[in-house]
This record gives structure tokens, C-alpha cells and sequence, in this order.
DNA sequence: CGTTTGGTTGATGTATGTCAATATTAGTGG
DNA sequence: CCACTAATATTGACATACATCAACCAAACG
């Protein structure tokens, strides 16, 4: 992943760009060691365990699920290559949520005292870990405002926009490329957006009507980006509406 | 606020505790130099606007706001007595919500730069700013799931435990109360909960003749604490549910 | 006092959920 | 490669939680 273009990307205070690169660079380093491969729909981290490791996510997918004693459920995170998870681990011992791979993934981990150690001697690497809390504090915003006041239509569009955005920063996806993976099933996609499994289908097939999206199979393909962006426009946020990665208004010129 | 209370309440890593508390006062030190008071419907960061400034909420209440085009609008986060806001300030640049005031209030105010200063220099300070960001993204995750899959009984009634367990934390409120003061319209309410201004009434009417609490004025008031614990209990994560403050489960034997 | 803001209630509409049946795809073992 | 099975997707009929609209009421407020 490129932290500099991510911190671009962020409207960094300036010169934590670079330091932000630097600390990913270190970590990466620090973290190479202990690889672990886990296979889809593995469970990381058990919830409401004690748990001392701290990872980065290399390939795959995995989500932050949080299951209720009567069934529901609802994927509160879901992580993509290059995402720090469980940092939490540094200052909490106890975890409220499960952590699942939603696909074969491979993951680095390394303890929270190792971490913690490297934390407080680097400021970069402590750079980097606050970094992903605060990225993940933006993601959750714009997701409390989703399920807060958003339609089905609103959600899903926004969600297929953010997953490609982040998937191109985090170099898995071209710049520009309309087609891509999502290893969810439909079912744990509305366990996503907070909607039912059915209607997470209706809503899909009315974009495939529409000629804006098509879910098949595990692949998106976004057909027709503007109207995508149009659809989903209400819930961007400020932010996400300048970049150049999702375009500058629901208007513009560009993206057929 | 005890912070030491705080983090045994967040089951905190070992020796933790103390450094945060440590934290706690020096901030208060390091910020009590610029006191703001605001009133009651301002403003104080502009939605998209650049901002230098990291808070510390004195007295009264704060909010997160998300206003969107269209006029919806969502009430992200509520901060209360004791919490840190836009502590963000020091690695973004731009906020993407609004932050208003609720009621009067009394912010302490300090300039990004300063605080960051004070943060790469005393870890108990780095700490109480890293601490708050954690536990405000345990409320978020909370809050996702409350959205995503809870009912609108579910939401109010863990808002109205939410906010007294948060109240008493910070000292504003004294251990064991039942009544306390929401400065919030339903209409308030309604844009935080995910709700229309109408449903809200009519929960809240339905918690009233249940005999489960009430919201006259601005005041909330617990009747059957077991009851509201009850009706929340769903959306309770581990941890809410294990502290003394929530008490053990909802058939636990204590409460009224 | 009148005016505004917020609260309450009823009638009605709609987005989304639930249930159940069928089709499709993906996995598995032979 | 096929047959069998389980998982997932799709669709229709129906139910419901919640939204919208509109009227009225009550408190706050200048």
C-alpha cells in the first residue's frame, strides 16, 4: 500500500505524509516474520476473548462481526489488504467482537507487548497504528450515517464504491478498473448493510436493470460509474466527494 | 472524570490505568488556560471546514453532526462531560461533520499544535488522547450494530442506559441516579436513533405506559431499570453487559 | 398575550421484512 | 466427469415496522 497517496488522499496535517509511509514501511518489516495463513471463514479472533496479537492483513478479506444471542447479526468492519486490525489490543485486553476471514487470507501477526515496545520508541510506527484507528473512525462515521439515514440503494452503491476505492489504494485493484472480487455472500452483505437477504437481491437486480452494477456470482461490475456515483452521492462524504478517485460532484464530466 | 474508574470499567491492559489517569490531569492542566463557553445551538466546527483545535468538554453537551443535501441528518456521536473532541485535529486537516452544541456549554480549547507537542512528548498525554479515540470507536461499534439490526425500542432504550452509565462515569451524575437531563428534542433524538421525530414519540410513549421510563421535558426518568435493561439487552456488547454500572444480565437480581 | 417551537396523535403510505417455494451454483465423493 | 448434496440466489405473496402528512395541543418565549 502506498501511504503517501493515502495520506494525499486524507488531507494530512502537513509532514505526517511521510512519516506515515515510514511507519508502514517499519511495520511491515517488524511484521514480516510471523505469517499466518487462515481460510475462509476462519475465526481470527473469538469475541469477548483476551487477545494479545495485533495484525496486518496482506491478502484476503476479513470482517469485524458482532453476533447477537437471538441471531442477527452485523459485519461492522470489513478489512482489505494493507488494514491493521485488533490495534485496539495495544490498550484493550478484551475484545466485544469476533474477527472472520470472509475469504483465504494471509495475515502477519505479531504480540501487543512487541508492538506496544516498537510503539513507543517509533513515533512513525506509532504514526501508522493511530492512523488506522483514525481512518477507521472516518469509515465508521460515514457507515453510522449510512444505516442511520440512508435507503438500500444508497448503501449498497455507496458500499460498492467504497470497497473499489480502497481496493485500488490499497494497490489489489487498478486505478480505473470496473470489475472486482467481493467474497461475500449476499447474505452476509445485508448482514453488512443492515438490511434482509432478500431485499439486499431486489436491490441488486434493480441495478443489474438499471445498467449501473451487477453483482454475479462474487464479482462487481460497476456498468455505469456516473450513475452509480449519483446514487450513492447523498451519503459521501465530503471527502470522498473531492477525490479524485470517486470524482469531484454526482454531476461531473468525467466516467461513463 | 476518574479515569482510573474508567479503565478498570474497559478492562484495560495492566498499568495502563494509571498512566491514563495521569494523562487525564495533565491534560486538564495543559487545557485549562483557554476556556470557551458556547450556547446552546452554536456551532463550533464547521462541517468541511480546515480547524486547528482539539476540545476538551467541560460542561454540557456536545454533538457530531452529519447534515446531508437533502436535509437528513444524522447525530453521529454525543459527547459528554469529560470527553475529548476533534482530537483528530492533530493528523487531519479537515472535518467532514459538524460538531454543535446541544446545550450551554464549557469547552476548553487547545491548538492542534500544541497538544501535539505535548503528545510526542508525554506518553501519559499521548495515551489519554489515543484512549479517547479507542472508546469512542467502541461506541461506534456499538452504535453500527444498534442501527444495523436494532429495533427502535432497542436503540432508545440503550441510549437512555448509555447516557446515564456515561454520565456517571464523568462525575456529572451521581452513582445509582434514575432521572438526569437529555438537552436533546425528540426531533434531536430522532436524527441520532435513525428514526423519524414521530416514531420516536411513539416509543417513547409506549416506554411510557410500560411503566419503563419516561421523557418529560427534558428529563429522562428510569421506573423499571431491570425492564429498560431488558429491552436493550440484545444490543448490549460483553463488555456493557459484565459492568457493575448495567448491572450482571437482564434477569440479574438487583434493580427495580 | 400572540408566536414559535416542540410534542402528541390519527390516518395513511411505503420501504423493507418474513415466509416459502424454486432455481441455480458450488462442493463433494464416487 | 458425473451424480448428489448443500449452499446460495431468486422470485412471489404477504406482513409489518416505520415514515409521511396533517392536524392539534402544550409549553417556552419575547
Amino acid at each position: 500500500m502506498d501511504m503517501t497517496d493515502s495520506a494525499a488522499f486524507a488531507l494530512h496535517r502537513p509532514n505526517l505524509a511521510q512519516n506515515l509511509s515510514a511507519g508502514d514501511d517499519k511495520l511491515r518489516k517488524l511484521m514480516a516474520a510471523s505469517v499466518r495463513v487462515v481460510s475462509s471463514g476462519s475465526t481470527l479472533i473469538e469475541s469477548d476473548s483476551i487477545h494479545d496479537y495485533v495484525y496486518r492483513l496482506r491478502t484476503g478479506w476479513v470482517a469485524r462481526v458482532r453476533t447477537l444471542e437471538d441471531g442477527r447479526a452485523q459485519f461492522i468492519l470489513i478489512f482489505l489488504p494493507g488494514d491493521l486490525f485488533a490495534v485496539k489490543s495495544m490498550f484493550v485486553t478484551h475484545h466485544p467482537d469476533a474477527v472472520h476471514a470472509l475469504s483465504d487470507a494471509v495475515v502477519e501477526q505479531i504480540d501487543y507487548r512487541r508492538l506496544k515496545e516498537a510503539y513507543d520508541r517509533d513515533p512513525d510506527i506509532a504514526l501508522r497504528c493511530t492512523w488506522q484507528i483514525v481512518e477507521e473512525e472516518r469509515r465508521l462515521h460515514n457507515w453510522v450515517v449510512g444505516l442511520g439515514r440512508g435507503s438500500a440503494e444508497e448503501r449498497l452503491s455507496l458500499l460498492f464504491l467504497d470497497f473499489r476505492a480502497r481496493l485500488v489504494l490499497s494497490g489489489t485493484l487498478p486505478d480505473g478498473a470496473l470489475s472486482f472480487e467481493v467474497p461475500m455472500t449476499q447474505e452476509q452483505i445485508a448482514d453488512h448493510v443492515g438490511l434482509s437477504t432478500v431485499h439486499v437481491n431486489r436491490v441488486l437486480r434493480n441495478l443489474r436493470e438499471l445498467g449501473v452494477a451487477t453483482l454475479r456470482g462474487k464479482t462487481v461490475t460497476i456498468q455505469n460509474e456516473k450513475a452509480l456515483r449519483r446514487l450513492s452521492y447523498p451519503l459521501l462524504d465530503s471527502f470522498e466527494r473531492c477525490s479524485s478517485k470517486f470524482g469531484r460532484s454526482p454531476e461531473g464530466a468525467e466516467g461513463s
